[in-house]
DNA sequence: CGTTGTGAAATGATTCACAGCT
DNA sequence: AGCTGTGAATCATTTCACAACG
Protein backbone atom coordinates (compact mmCIF):
# COMPACT_ATOMS: atom_id res chain seq x y z
CA UNK A 1 0.00 0.00 0.00
CA UNK A 2 1.43 3.34 -1.17
CA UNK A 3 2.12 5.82 1.71
CA UNK A 4 -0.96 8.15 2.33
CA UNK A 5 0.25 10.87 4.43
CA UNK A 6 0.26 14.12 3.31
CA UNK A 7 1.33 15.58 0.44
CA UNK A 8 3.25 19.05 -0.29
CA UNK A 9 2.16 20.89 -2.72
CA UNK A 10 5.50 22.00 -4.41
CA UNK A 11 5.75 18.21 -4.79
CA UNK A 12 3.30 17.96 -7.03
CA UNK A 13 5.16 20.45 -9.28
CA UNK A 14 7.99 18.61 -9.38
CA UNK A 15 6.55 15.27 -10.59
CA UNK A 16 5.51 17.33 -13.73
CA UNK A 17 9.09 17.71 -14.16
CA UNK A 18 10.28 14.36 -13.24
CA UNK A 19 7.83 13.64 -16.13
CA UNK A 20 9.03 16.16 -18.14
CA UNK A 21 13.08 15.26 -17.91
CA UNK A 22 11.90 11.38 -18.57
CA UNK A 23 9.43 12.12 -21.01
CA UNK A 24 12.31 13.98 -22.66
CA UNK A 25 15.33 11.59 -22.65
CA UNK A 26 15.52 8.87 -25.90
CA UNK A 27 13.48 6.10 -24.38
CA UNK A 28 16.42 3.97 -25.44
CA UNK A 29 18.91 5.31 -22.99
CA UNK A 30 19.59 3.23 -19.71
CA UNK A 31 16.64 1.58 -18.58
CA UNK A 32 16.77 2.64 -15.54
CA UNK A 33 17.20 6.31 -13.52
CA UNK A 34 18.58 6.85 -9.93
CA UNK A 35 17.30 9.47 -7.90
CA UNK A 36 20.66 11.42 -7.68
CA UNK A 37 20.65 11.57 -11.63
CA UNK A 38 17.17 13.11 -11.51
CA UNK A 39 17.89 15.70 -8.92
CA UNK A 40 21.09 16.79 -11.04
CA UNK A 41 18.88 17.36 -14.08
CA UNK A 42 16.11 19.51 -12.13
CA UNK A 43 19.19 21.22 -9.84
CA UNK A 44 17.57 19.55 -6.37
CA UNK A 45 19.01 16.96 -3.87
CA UNK A 46 18.91 13.26 -4.57
CA UNK A 47 16.60 13.14 -1.16
CA UNK A 48 14.33 15.51 -2.54
CA UNK A 49 12.97 13.68 -5.20
CA UNK A 50 12.94 10.23 -3.18
CA UNK A 51 10.42 11.67 -0.65
CA UNK A 52 8.31 13.37 -3.42
CA UNK A 53 7.92 10.20 -4.52
CA UNK A 54 7.73 8.17 -1.75
CA UNK A 55 4.41 10.05 -0.79
CA UNK A 56 2.86 8.02 -4.08
CA UNK A 57 4.13 4.45 -3.13
CA UNK A 58 7.77 2.71 -3.53
CA UNK A 59 8.69 2.37 -6.97
CA UNK A 60 12.55 2.21 -6.55
CA UNK A 61 14.78 -0.79 -6.27
CA UNK A 62 17.97 -0.28 -3.64
CA UNK A 63 21.16 -0.36 -5.54
CA UNK A 64 19.32 -0.17 -8.97
CA UNK A 65 17.28 2.92 -8.81
CA UNK A 66 13.94 3.66 -10.63
CA UNK A 67 13.01 2.10 -13.92
CA UNK A 68 12.43 4.03 -16.16
CA UNK A 69 9.26 2.70 -18.08
CA UNK A 70 7.52 1.98 -14.86
CA UNK A 71 8.78 5.32 -13.37
CA UNK A 72 7.37 7.30 -16.13
CA UNK A 73 3.85 5.27 -16.02
CA UNK A 74 3.28 5.81 -12.34
CA UNK A 75 4.29 9.47 -12.67
CA UNK A 76 1.44 9.71 -14.93
CA UNK A 77 -0.68 7.84 -13.07
CA UNK A 78 -0.16 10.05 -9.88
CA UNK A 79 -0.89 13.20 -12.33
CA UNK A 80 -3.97 11.93 -14.06
CA UNK A 81 -2.73 12.27 -17.38
CA UNK A 82 -2.84 8.32 -18.34
CA UNK A 83 -6.07 9.28 -19.77
CA UNK A 84 -7.85 12.11 -22.01
CA UNK A 85 -9.80 15.30 -20.62
CA UNK A 86 -11.77 16.49 -22.49
CA UNK A 87 -11.21 19.87 -22.78
CA UNK A 88 -12.74 23.73 -24.27
CA UNK A 89 -11.32 26.64 -24.89
CA UNK A 90 -13.18 29.70 -23.73
CA UNK A 91 -12.36 33.01 -25.52
CA UNK A 92 -10.50 32.66 -29.18
CA UNK A 93 -8.35 36.13 -29.01
CA UNK A 94 -4.86 36.16 -28.98
CA UNK A 95 -4.08 33.61 -26.33
CA UNK A 96 -6.84 31.60 -26.95
CA UNK A 97 -6.12 30.75 -30.79
CA UNK A 98 -2.02 30.51 -29.63
CA UNK A 99 -3.41 27.83 -26.56
CA UNK A 100 -5.59 25.41 -29.38
CA UNK A 101 -3.05 24.80 -31.63
CA UNK A 102 -0.68 24.03 -29.15
CA UNK A 103 0.04 20.69 -30.30
CA UNK A 104 1.90 19.58 -26.71
CA UNK A 105 -1.33 19.40 -25.29
CA UNK A 106 -3.24 16.57 -27.21
CA UNK A 107 -0.27 14.53 -26.82
CA UNK A 108 -0.34 15.46 -22.91
CA UNK A 109 -3.53 14.14 -23.01
CA UNK A 110 -5.74 17.26 -23.16
CA UNK A 111 -7.83 17.11 -25.87
CA UNK A 112 -9.52 20.52 -27.37
CA UNK A 113 -12.84 19.21 -28.12
CA UNK A 114 -14.73 23.03 -28.70
CA UNK A 115 -13.80 26.34 -28.63
CA UNK A 116 -16.23 29.27 -27.85
CA UNK A 117 -16.06 32.84 -27.98
CA UNK A 118 -18.70 35.97 -27.99
CA UNK A 119 -18.02 37.78 -31.14
CA UNK A 120 -20.40 36.74 -33.90
CA UNK A 121 -17.33 37.46 -36.68
CA UNK A 122 -15.50 34.28 -35.46
CA UNK A 123 -18.25 32.11 -34.20
CA UNK A 124 -18.64 29.11 -37.09
CA UNK A 125 -14.61 29.52 -37.97
CA UNK A 126 -12.50 26.72 -37.55
CA UNK A 127 -9.24 27.55 -35.81
CA UNK A 128 -6.46 24.23 -35.70
CA UNK A 129 -9.46 21.70 -36.11
CA UNK A 130 -11.59 23.35 -33.36
CA UNK A 131 -15.08 24.99 -34.58
CA UNK A 132 -16.02 28.15 -32.60
CA UNK A 133 -19.35 28.43 -30.88
CA UNK A 134 -21.29 30.52 -29.50
CA UNK A 135 -21.36 30.82 -25.63
CA UNK A 136 -24.96 29.75 -25.13
CA UNK A 137 -23.70 26.35 -26.82
CA UNK A 138 -21.35 26.16 -23.85
CA UNK A 139 -23.67 24.37 -21.33
CA UNK A 140 -24.67 21.95 -23.61
CA UNK A 141 -21.45 20.69 -25.11
CA UNK A 142 -19.99 20.78 -21.35
CA UNK A 143 -23.01 18.39 -20.38
CA UNK A 144 -22.91 15.82 -23.95
CA UNK A 145 -18.96 15.07 -23.56
CA UNK A 146 -18.05 14.96 -20.40
CA UNK A 147 -16.04 18.12 -19.97
CA UNK A 148 -13.90 18.74 -17.15
CA UNK A 149 -11.42 21.39 -18.18
CA UNK A 150 -11.43 24.80 -19.26
CA UNK A 151 -8.80 26.94 -20.86
CA UNK A 152 -10.28 30.49 -19.74
CA UNK A 153 -8.37 32.87 -22.12
CA UNK A 154 -11.57 36.03 -21.95
CA UNK A 155 -10.68 39.56 -21.28
CA UNK A 156 -10.63 40.26 -17.56
CA UNK A 157 -13.82 42.21 -17.08
CA UNK A 158 -15.93 39.42 -18.45
CA UNK A 159 -13.98 36.31 -16.32
CA UNK A 160 -15.71 35.81 -13.49
CA UNK A 161 -19.29 35.47 -15.40
CA UNK A 162 -17.89 33.21 -18.02
CA UNK A 163 -16.29 31.03 -14.77
CA UNK A 164 -19.88 31.08 -13.10
CA UNK A 165 -21.14 29.97 -16.39
CA UNK A 166 -18.52 26.99 -16.98
CA UNK A 167 -19.09 26.33 -12.97
CA UNK A 168 -22.85 25.71 -13.55
CA UNK A 169 -22.39 23.32 -16.82
CA UNK A 170 -20.77 21.23 -14.51
CA UNK A 171 -16.70 21.88 -15.24
CA UNK A 172 -14.54 20.95 -12.73
CA UNK A 173 -10.94 22.54 -13.19
CA UNK A 174 -10.08 25.45 -14.67
CA UNK A 175 -6.86 27.28 -16.39
CA UNK A 176 -6.97 31.06 -15.99
CA UNK A 177 -5.21 33.34 -18.15
CA UNK A 178 -6.89 36.01 -17.68
CA UNK A 179 -5.72 38.75 -14.82
CA UNK A 180 -8.19 38.71 -12.07
CA UNK A 181 -8.66 36.24 -9.20
CA UNK A 182 -11.53 33.71 -10.07
CA UNK A 183 -14.22 32.90 -6.81
CA UNK A 184 -15.25 29.27 -7.62
CA UNK A 185 -16.86 26.78 -5.44
CA UNK A 186 -14.93 24.47 -2.94
CA UNK A 187 -15.16 21.46 -5.68
CA UNK A 188 -13.69 23.72 -8.24
CA UNK A 189 -9.64 23.90 -8.97
CA UNK A 190 -8.02 27.15 -10.82
CA UNK A 191 -4.80 27.37 -11.91
CA UNK A 192 -3.63 30.93 -12.79
CA UNK A 193 -1.23 31.46 -16.11
CA UNK A 194 -1.01 35.41 -15.84
CA UNK A 195 1.86 36.13 -18.24
CA UNK A 196 2.40 39.95 -16.50
CA UNK A 197 2.58 38.07 -13.30
CA UNK A 198 5.34 35.94 -14.59
CA UNK A 199 7.45 38.79 -16.11
CA UNK A 200 6.93 41.37 -13.25
CA UNK A 201 8.62 38.27 -10.66
CA UNK A 202 11.66 38.44 -13.70
CA UNK A 203 11.97 42.13 -13.08
CA UNK A 204 11.65 42.16 -9.55
CA UNK A 205 15.04 39.62 -9.57
CA UNK A 206 16.46 41.80 -11.94
CA UNK A 207 16.14 45.04 -10.53
CA UNK A 208 16.66 44.10 -6.98
CA UNK A 209 19.93 41.94 -7.41
CA UNK A 210 20.82 43.51 -10.51
CA UNK A 211 21.62 47.17 -9.65
CA UNK A 212 22.09 47.29 -5.88
CA UNK A 213 24.42 44.05 -5.92
CA UNK A 214 22.62 42.28 -3.19
CA UNK A 215 21.06 38.88 -4.18
CA UNK A 216 19.12 38.56 -0.49
CA UNK A 217 16.56 36.33 -1.88
CA UNK A 218 15.71 33.60 0.55
CA UNK B 1 15.37 52.16 6.71
CA UNK B 2 13.61 49.38 5.31
CA UNK B 3 13.64 45.99 7.39
CA UNK B 4 16.03 44.57 4.78
CA UNK B 5 16.35 40.53 5.96
CA UNK B 6 15.55 37.23 4.16
CA UNK B 7 12.80 37.71 1.51
CA UNK B 8 10.70 34.36 1.30
CA UNK B 9 9.79 34.06 -2.76
CA UNK B 10 6.71 33.26 -1.99
CA UNK B 11 6.41 36.93 -0.84
CA UNK B 12 7.06 38.17 -3.91
CA UNK B 13 4.83 36.09 -5.55
CA UNK B 14 2.07 37.75 -3.64
CA UNK B 15 3.18 41.38 -4.02
CA UNK B 16 2.28 40.83 -7.37
CA UNK B 17 -0.73 39.88 -6.43
CA UNK B 18 -1.39 42.69 -4.19
CA UNK B 19 -0.48 45.28 -7.09
CA UNK B 20 -2.79 43.40 -9.22
CA UNK B 21 -5.90 43.54 -6.86
CA UNK B 22 -5.47 47.07 -6.23
CA UNK B 23 -5.26 47.99 -9.80
CA UNK B 24 -7.93 46.28 -10.79
CA UNK B 25 -9.81 48.59 -8.39
CA UNK B 26 -10.89 51.91 -9.62
CA UNK B 27 -9.24 54.63 -8.24
CA UNK B 28 -11.80 56.28 -7.03
CA UNK B 29 -12.54 54.04 -4.20
CA UNK B 30 -11.89 54.82 -0.47
CA UNK B 31 -8.46 56.38 -0.55
CA UNK B 32 -6.93 53.73 2.01
CA UNK B 33 -7.16 49.75 2.28
CA UNK B 34 -6.88 47.52 5.56
CA UNK B 35 -4.42 44.67 5.24
CA UNK B 36 -7.22 42.56 5.65
CA UNK B 37 -9.17 44.00 3.06
CA UNK B 38 -6.75 43.06 0.95
CA UNK B 39 -5.88 39.55 2.16
CA UNK B 40 -9.49 38.76 2.07
CA UNK B 41 -9.34 39.90 -1.55
CA UNK B 42 -6.75 37.34 -2.05
CA UNK B 43 -7.84 33.85 0.11
CA UNK B 44 -5.04 35.09 2.51
CA UNK B 45 -4.51 36.33 6.06
CA UNK B 46 -4.56 40.00 6.93
CA UNK B 47 -0.80 39.13 9.10
CA UNK B 48 0.69 37.55 5.80
CA UNK B 49 0.13 40.71 3.95
CA UNK B 50 1.69 42.93 6.34
CA UNK B 51 4.70 40.56 6.92
CA UNK B 52 4.76 40.32 3.12
CA UNK B 53 5.19 44.38 2.90
CA UNK B 54 7.24 44.42 6.18
CA UNK B 55 10.26 42.92 4.36
CA UNK B 56 10.66 46.19 2.12
CA UNK B 57 9.13 49.21 4.85
CA UNK B 58 6.83 50.85 6.85
CA UNK B 59 3.95 51.71 4.31
CA UNK B 60 0.73 51.83 6.59
CA UNK B 61 -0.11 53.80 9.01
CA UNK B 62 -2.07 52.31 12.17
CA UNK B 63 -5.80 52.69 12.72
CA UNK B 64 -6.04 54.29 9.10
CA UNK B 65 -4.44 51.16 6.91
CA UNK B 66 -2.27 51.73 3.42
CA UNK B 67 -2.77 54.88 1.37
CA UNK B 68 -3.44 53.23 -1.89
CA UNK B 69 -1.62 55.52 -3.68
CA UNK B 70 1.57 55.30 -1.83
CA UNK B 71 0.82 51.78 -1.60
CA UNK B 72 0.57 50.93 -5.41
CA UNK B 73 3.68 53.64 -6.06
CA UNK B 74 6.00 51.37 -3.98
CA UNK B 75 4.93 47.90 -5.07
CA UNK B 76 5.92 49.11 -8.75
CA UNK B 77 8.92 50.23 -7.45
CA UNK B 78 10.18 46.99 -5.76
CA UNK B 79 9.10 44.87 -8.40
CA UNK B 80 10.83 46.97 -10.62
CA UNK B 81 8.02 47.75 -12.98
CA UNK B 82 8.15 51.71 -12.22
CA UNK B 83 10.72 51.65 -15.30
CA UNK B 84 10.42 50.20 -18.95
CA UNK B 85 12.05 46.99 -19.30
CA UNK B 86 13.48 46.80 -23.54
CA UNK B 87 12.21 43.32 -24.06
CA UNK B 88 12.65 40.87 -27.21
CA UNK B 89 10.20 37.73 -28.47
CA UNK B 90 12.20 35.08 -29.38
CA UNK B 91 10.26 32.78 -31.70
CA UNK B 92 7.48 33.76 -34.09
CA UNK B 93 5.40 30.64 -33.71
CA UNK B 94 1.26 30.75 -32.39
CA UNK B 95 3.05 31.35 -28.62
CA UNK B 96 5.21 33.52 -29.56
CA UNK B 97 2.81 36.19 -31.80
CA UNK B 98 0.23 35.60 -29.30
CA UNK B 99 2.27 37.36 -26.85
CA UNK B 100 3.66 39.86 -28.68
CA UNK B 101 -0.08 40.92 -29.53
CA UNK B 102 -1.10 40.79 -25.66
CA UNK B 103 -1.63 44.61 -25.04
CA UNK B 104 -0.96 44.35 -21.48
CA UNK B 105 2.59 43.35 -21.31
CA UNK B 106 2.77 47.21 -22.55
CA UNK B 107 0.75 48.95 -19.79
CA UNK B 108 3.13 47.10 -17.53
CA UNK B 109 6.47 48.39 -18.94
CA UNK B 110 7.35 45.66 -20.63
CA UNK B 111 8.31 47.09 -24.29
CA UNK B 112 8.32 44.37 -27.28
CA UNK B 113 10.93 46.60 -29.31
CA UNK B 114 11.63 43.06 -31.49
CA UNK B 115 11.42 39.55 -32.78
CA UNK B 116 13.34 36.93 -33.77
CA UNK B 117 12.45 34.14 -35.79
CA UNK B 118 14.70 31.45 -38.27
CA UNK B 119 11.97 30.93 -40.49
CA UNK B 120 12.50 33.35 -43.80
CA UNK B 121 8.86 32.99 -44.42
CA UNK B 122 8.13 35.52 -41.69
CA UNK B 123 11.00 37.14 -41.58
CA UNK B 124 10.45 41.03 -42.57
CA UNK B 125 7.11 40.76 -42.25
CA UNK B 126 5.29 43.07 -38.98
CA UNK B 127 3.30 41.50 -36.01
CA UNK B 128 1.14 43.44 -33.91
CA UNK B 129 3.53 46.64 -34.81
CA UNK B 130 6.72 44.69 -34.23
CA UNK B 131 9.59 43.74 -37.16
CA UNK B 132 10.28 40.21 -37.31
CA UNK B 133 14.15 39.90 -37.94
CA UNK B 134 16.40 37.19 -38.37
CA UNK B 135 18.11 36.00 -35.79
CA UNK B 136 21.37 36.87 -37.19
CA UNK B 137 20.30 40.38 -35.29
CA UNK B 138 19.66 39.28 -32.26
CA UNK B 139 22.92 40.54 -30.93
CA UNK B 140 23.30 43.72 -32.09
CA UNK B 141 19.65 44.66 -31.72
CA UNK B 142 20.33 43.33 -27.62
CA UNK B 143 23.17 45.74 -27.67
CA UNK B 144 22.32 48.69 -28.96
CA UNK B 145 18.90 48.51 -27.19
CA UNK B 146 19.96 48.01 -24.09
CA UNK B 147 17.43 44.90 -24.16
CA UNK B 148 17.41 43.00 -20.42
CA UNK B 149 14.14 40.14 -20.71
CA UNK B 150 13.58 37.66 -23.58
CA UNK B 151 10.59 36.01 -23.91
CA UNK B 152 11.93 32.43 -25.10
CA UNK B 153 9.01 30.97 -27.51
CA UNK B 154 11.23 28.52 -29.83
CA UNK B 155 10.83 24.88 -30.06
CA UNK B 156 12.24 22.81 -27.31
CA UNK B 157 15.07 21.22 -29.52
CA UNK B 158 16.50 24.91 -30.10
CA UNK B 159 15.69 26.37 -26.44
CA UNK B 160 18.98 25.50 -24.92
CA UNK B 161 21.23 26.70 -27.77
CA UNK B 162 18.66 29.63 -28.43
CA UNK B 163 19.27 30.71 -24.59
CA UNK B 164 22.96 30.54 -25.38
CA UNK B 165 22.87 32.88 -27.40
CA UNK B 166 20.77 35.07 -25.78
CA UNK B 167 23.09 35.13 -22.88
CA UNK B 168 25.95 35.82 -24.90
CA UNK B 169 23.86 38.89 -26.50
CA UNK B 170 24.06 40.47 -22.61
CA UNK B 171 20.01 39.19 -22.04
CA UNK B 172 19.48 38.93 -18.00
CA UNK B 173 16.25 37.69 -17.67
CA UNK B 174 14.48 35.08 -20.03
CA UNK B 175 10.55 34.01 -19.48
CA UNK B 176 10.77 30.37 -20.73
CA UNK B 177 7.78 28.86 -22.49
CA UNK B 178 9.58 26.04 -23.98
CA UNK B 179 9.33 22.68 -21.82
CA UNK B 180 12.99 21.88 -21.10
CA UNK B 181 15.14 23.54 -18.10
CA UNK B 182 17.36 25.99 -19.16
CA UNK B 183 20.91 25.97 -17.84
CA UNK B 184 22.26 29.57 -17.59
CA UNK B 185 24.98 31.40 -15.74
CA UNK B 186 24.08 32.64 -12.07
CA UNK B 187 23.75 36.14 -12.84
CA UNK B 188 20.80 35.30 -15.61
CA UNK B 189 17.72 34.29 -14.00
CA UNK B 190 14.89 32.26 -15.55
CA UNK B 191 10.96 32.41 -15.01
CA UNK B 192 9.40 28.84 -16.99
CA UNK B 193 5.62 29.41 -17.94
CA UNK B 194 5.32 25.94 -19.50
CA UNK B 195 1.65 25.63 -20.09
CA UNK B 196 1.42 21.64 -19.45
CA UNK B 197 2.83 21.45 -16.19
CA UNK B 198 -0.15 23.72 -15.35
CA UNK B 199 -2.32 21.93 -17.01
CA UNK B 200 -0.99 18.56 -15.47
CA UNK B 201 -1.35 20.08 -11.56
CA UNK B 202 -5.46 21.39 -12.44
CA UNK B 203 -5.05 16.95 -13.71
CA UNK B 204 -3.76 15.79 -10.50
CA UNK B 205 -6.14 18.08 -8.50
CA UNK B 206 -9.28 16.47 -10.30
CA UNK B 207 -8.00 12.85 -10.26
CA UNK B 208 -6.95 12.91 -6.47
CA UNK B 209 -9.66 14.89 -5.03
CA UNK B 210 -12.06 14.05 -7.47
CA UNK B 211 -13.25 10.02 -7.64
CA UNK B 212 -11.40 8.46 -4.92
CA UNK B 213 -12.85 11.79 -2.33
CA UNK B 214 -10.00 12.58 -0.50
CA UNK B 215 -8.84 15.89 -0.63
CA UNK B 216 -5.03 14.88 1.09
CA UNK B 217 -3.08 17.89 -0.40
CA UNK B 218 -0.74 19.74 2.08
C1' DC C 1 -11.95 51.73 18.42
C1' DG C 2 -9.33 49.82 14.32
C1' DT C 3 -5.04 48.84 12.35
C1' DT C 4 -0.02 48.37 11.77
C1' DG C 5 4.42 46.12 12.73
C1' DT C 6 6.67 42.37 14.93
C1' DG C 7 8.56 38.99 18.17
C1' DA C 8 7.26 34.22 19.43
C1' DA C 9 4.88 29.88 18.37
C1' DA C 10 3.23 26.72 15.08
C1' DT C 11 3.21 24.65 10.89
C1' DG C 12 5.29 23.10 6.56
C1' DA C 13 9.16 21.67 3.59
C1' DT C 14 13.86 20.28 2.81
C1' DT C 15 18.05 18.14 3.95
C1' DC C 16 20.69 14.86 6.63
C1' DA C 17 22.08 10.45 7.73
C1' DC C 18 21.74 5.79 7.88
C1' DA C 19 19.50 1.06 8.11
C1' DG C 20 18.50 -2.29 4.86
C1' DC C 21 18.07 -4.28 0.31
C1' DT C 22 20.27 -5.84 -4.31
C1' DA D 1 29.67 -0.97 -3.89
C1' DG D 2 25.30 1.64 -5.05
C1' DC D 3 20.87 2.98 -4.11
C1' DT D 4 16.18 3.38 -1.97
C1' DG D 5 13.04 4.65 1.82
C1' DT D 6 12.53 7.09 5.99
C1' DG D 7 12.91 8.98 10.84
C1' DA D 8 15.20 12.91 12.87
C1' DA D 9 17.10 17.49 12.41
C1' DT D 10 17.27 21.72 10.11
C1' DC D 11 15.50 25.40 7.72
C1' DA D 12 11.63 28.26 5.78
C1' DT D 13 7.14 30.15 5.96
C1' DT D 14 2.87 31.17 8.05
C1' DT D 15 -0.03 32.26 11.84
C1' DC D 16 -0.72 34.03 16.45
C1' DA D 17 -1.02 37.54 19.62
C1' DC D 18 -0.18 41.86 21.30
C1' DA D 19 2.14 46.39 22.25
C1' DA D 20 2.09 50.81 20.19
C1' DC D 21 -0.05 54.21 17.41
C1' DG D 22 -3.63 57.44 15.24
Amino acid sequence: MPSSGRIPRPSVKRLSLYLRELESRAAAEPQTVSSRELGDALGITDAQVRKDLACFGQFGQPGVGYAYAELTAALRRILGTDRVWNSIVVGAGNIGRAVIKYPRLRTKGFEIIAAFDSDPAIIGTEIGGVRVQPLTELDSTVRTQAVAIALLAVPAPVAQATTDQLVAAGVRGILNFAPVRLAVPAHVSIVSADLTIELEQLAFRLSFSGPEGNGALA
